[in-house]
DNA sequence: ATCACATTCTCCAGTCGCTGGAGATATTAG
DNA sequence: CTAATATCTCCAGCGACTGGAGAATGTGAT
């Protein structure tokens, strides 16, 4: 059995996260010492690793739980774990997309001032002035 | 003068966000009518404008704070409103990176998926199991 | 057994950047 | 003048944690 530390070293996530997710529902209500504090099994711990590996991935709590659920279920058809991932992933590109507008034009502010003074600031003016915007970033 | 609701239609920023950056202090209190309800001039629109951009391009509040902060300032030296952007500039490209490789992740997941049933998902698999990664994501 | 120290407990509040509802008041068009 | 629309303040909630206070528990050394 683990202490919620062992298991937070073990799996990179932290001790109020581990509750946080208990509280949530992702994971089941940890077994008790007899003070009072949880302790966990070797399933307990695949489980928060699959958590913080989807988390790391960017998918959020309610579509983790989607997965978790479906993973309980062997005998259904995958394409519903299949269609949670793809939206993911079309809403990381969505994301990357976007990011490279603002690169972009952040790129266009920092390499293009060379005022002095902040009068002259190709930055601020460039925040200013949407008109100067070459792409269009949102 | 503007009302609130006319200024939010011409910025694109909604009521009570306008509200927010008040409390925020990234605006300053507007003048009221008789009736207490908020006015507000061109200037103010620019200011608002200014603020939207910025977040648009993902600015966080301190950041744009510091901005209007040295924009009140035209003789100081612009290097500061540089170091901003270009830490900005920094930040989006380190998140596009980190997004490249979730990308990356979760393309593989989602076309090497053809179990027909939960127990064989990929997408599963590899979310239990992080050595299944091909890149260090995060 | 005792002590010191580390760990864990619960509860609550704060983070960021908004967003929305309730209920009261103001303004405006007809 | 009335009805419709807009705005006011206050407060609570979102997502996903994170951290502090103060009390209780667990562990290793003497």
């Amino acid at each position: 059995m683990l202490t919620i530390g062992t298991l937070s070293r073990q799996t990179g996530v932290k001790i109020p996260t581990i509750r946080y997710y208990e509280q949530m529902g992702l994971m089941a209500a940890a077994e008790r010492s007899e003070g009072n504090q949880r302790r966990y099994t070797p399933r307990d711990r695949d489980r928060l690793s699959f958590i913080k590996h989807a988390r790391d991935l960017g998918f959020t709590i309610e579509a983790i739980r989607e997965l978790l659920d479906l993973s309980a279920h062997p005998e259904r058809p995958c394409a519903d774990a299949d269609e949670i991932a793809a939206r993911q992933l079309q809403s990381v590109r969505d994301k990357i997309l976007r990011l490279r507008m603002l690169e972009t034009e952040l790129g266009r502010m920092a390499t293009r001032c060379h005022g002095d003074h902040i009068r002259d600031c190709y930055v601020l003016q460039s925040l200013a002035n949407h008109e100067m915007c070459e792409s269009e970033h949102r």
